[in-house]
DNA sequence: AATGAATGAGAGTTCATTCAT
DNA sequence: GATGAATGAACTCTCATTCAT
């Protein structure tokens, strides 16, 4: 787990995330000099949302500290405010990087599945798996409350489809949303506590697919395939 | 909604809710001012608790709280101590507090039902309505995590007896109880931000009976049980 | 110097300088602890603000720092901020009540004096007589630049009124108050760093007049008025 | 306005602005590239300054400066500290650099004039036109406090001629100064931030001359000399 | 019991300064 | 020489907690 990759364009979020001193434009031009400091900024951006992750992760009070992302990521106070206004500003880029992690990596997947049912069975399963694999990656989206924007996309994108095509059956949308939502975030809640069985995200999303409705037949279907392997970072920062 | 009956006997919690200043020996020899006292004492620690459930089911952000729980108390900072060492203290109090409303709220209703199936569909059909019902109950109660230990038993031994009976289905505890407990906080979450319709609960109960296994004539049976009138807290704090 | 007696009302500004912490109003239908606490603030506060003069007026370098205030007045941090927002605001109040304290005092004084070159004689006289008894009191108002509007408001209202009776006679009404603003805080910033001889302000004045084109005769009139003696502050701060 | 000329001999001050890193002695011997070298030391050091003018003149607040300093100056935070040690040291510079300006220009007038009033009312009057010209010129010079030593040194001349020679009629030197300084001081003070009449200041020194005691006719005579024409910095930094 | 002024530890933030490139 | 990322001391500000009344 490294946010490393997706720096490598410019070194930096192009969106809100404005630096407290602007860089001399003069020097923009872009020498051996400016790339080699993009590349600094790049890893030590990297290293604070590591860090954001892996604290947040493991905190169990609820405030956010700044001190000991700092601390974590073994900068000092003022490297901090070059990179981020605040904790909550540091937050959103890390979820936004580990959401963006994810749901990449699951894209590829997809790409080959057609049905409803399998298609969301095996969103679900890799979500889980990765889960399981990285404890706190899986803490870290727990604590933010699942609430990436793409990822309620894509769920809700599956149930649709699921739900026009007759293969799901559930009373309304929202209800099927919040059966799979709710599902997969107290599993995932109870893996950042404890270990479970590798059949685990496979139990679940057997009773998650019986909640909307799936047959059996096409459950055993969806819950025999095969996932890919799981995609590794490049590089890790740190 | 409001926490004064439980304060009825002493004033207070017999937990390990310590008191700042021991009570004066010498008056629990009991006369008039010490049957004034006491329920002055209560009328403070509802009013303390009911302005905690308020305040801290409508906050958004996790920032601080106590200057905004004694404010919405209408009580001065010293008081505050005189009934709770900390913020924590006080929302385990209230989280306890209307836990054991639910609890004893629903139990009435479970003696008659025997049928594990219909046992928890009622029992989270109970909820439900609470949570429709009153906004800011159910803000708290999802912001704590949905947590409490009797909750979960209650829970656990409906789900216990429906597997060991062979009315559910599912893979194992565990996966059943994420199955229930993530789908009924999911909705609680959507009860919290937004209205929803008053067949809302109904249609949660079926994908999560469905999800457990339940046949339909089952669920269909277990939907059509009229539940007991809401039961009403005797006197309002504040 | 000590301000006192400007908090007696009710312990604090009525303009915009809120409290932190808003008191509970169920309080304020005043028994003993209400006044007792109004009078504890208005102390506070009053060593905080004679404090300001204290080390404002002392500095040397530039930025006034809140930590030097408060150690000056010998509070807590979090006690300054019940009563003050910024350093700005605190300056702003020490200065109002400086300026306020002056101008009460010379007041009096200035009810006899009609002719107007007598009145702004007596005016500055009692200005630097004031300045070169309270060294601290000086600096700060040297600091803060003498922009007080009443001071200001004064000094116009004098040289119009001479202006307009012949008896000064400058090319403008800006030059002529640039003229006495100018010569007076000049005279005060040499006074805030070296002793001066008590004849200095007679001096000062002499020139000031003498630039504003009064005659001989009449400056020595204005000279040769007695000054009432200084007014005292009720109590001391500290 | 450019503090370019200044630095001509060899590209720094020679008081007591050390250069954090020494010059390399073996280019002292002194090839094409050292002249190119220094040049361009002259040039950015050149540019600092007048930044700083323009940046410190410009300020309301009396707030954090050094990073006002590079960004107006358009260097990095790392080349201001190969010319100052501090933001001291370069205001110091500044000051210095400008007051050298305005005394050298002011001087050639001097020359010819012998009586003192003509001497400190054509002094004056250059002041205040150059101020008039400058709006920048004029902030810095006030924010600094007009404390230059030679401007001191020139007026205090002044002063001890006329009232040696009985021209002038103040009580005492100090005296004498205070309404000189203070009130071309005052006048500067509008000038930055206001535009005044052409008329302003041979007002103003009309009232200081007065105020010195000097003859109607005397002054008449001193205001009615010509001024000669401004000089002009040899070339722009910047 | 209740009050609220006072406290001070600790979190948050800035900015002058250094130094590897 | 110039650059700018990194630094951390110094500052501002908040808020849970105490205690005299």
């Amino acid at each position: 787990m490294s946010p490393e990759v997706k720096f490598a364009g410019d070194g930096r979020f192009k969106s809100d995330m404005a630096r407290t001193r602007p860089t001399n434009s003069r020097a923009v031009a872009g020498g051996h000099r400016t790339r080699v400091g993009l590349q600094r900024r790049a890893r030590t951006q990297a290293r604070i949302i590591a860090a954001a992750v892996r604290v947040f992760g493991g905190k169990r009070s609820a405030a956010p500290v700044i001190d000991e992302f700092i601390e974590a990521a073994g900068v000092a106070h003022g490297t901090f405010y070059n990179y981020f206004k605040s904790t909550d500003e540091l937050l959103q880029a890390a979820s936004q990087w580990l959401e963006d992690d994810l749901i990449v990596s699951v894209a590829g997947a997809m790409s080959t599945v057609k049905d409803p049912g399998e298609r969301l069975g095996t969103r679900v399963r890799m979500w889980l798996r990765k889960a399981r694999a990285d404890r706190a990656w899986c803490a870290f989206v727990v604590r933010q409350q699942l609430r990436g924007a793409r990822v309620e996309r894509e769920v809700t994108g599956d149930l649709r489809a699921g739900l026009r095509s007759g293969a799901f059956a559930a009373p309304s949308l929202p209800v099927a949303r919040d059966l799979v939502i709710g599902t997969a975030r107290e599993a995932m809640v109870r893996m950042s506590v404890a270990r479970v069985p590798s059949t685990y995200a496979a139990a679940v999303v057997r009773v998650m697919l019986r909640g909307l409705g799936l047959k059996e037949s096409a459950i055993a279907k969806a819950l025999s395939r095969s996932l890919p392997p799981m995609q590794r970072r490049s590089r890790a920062a740190r």
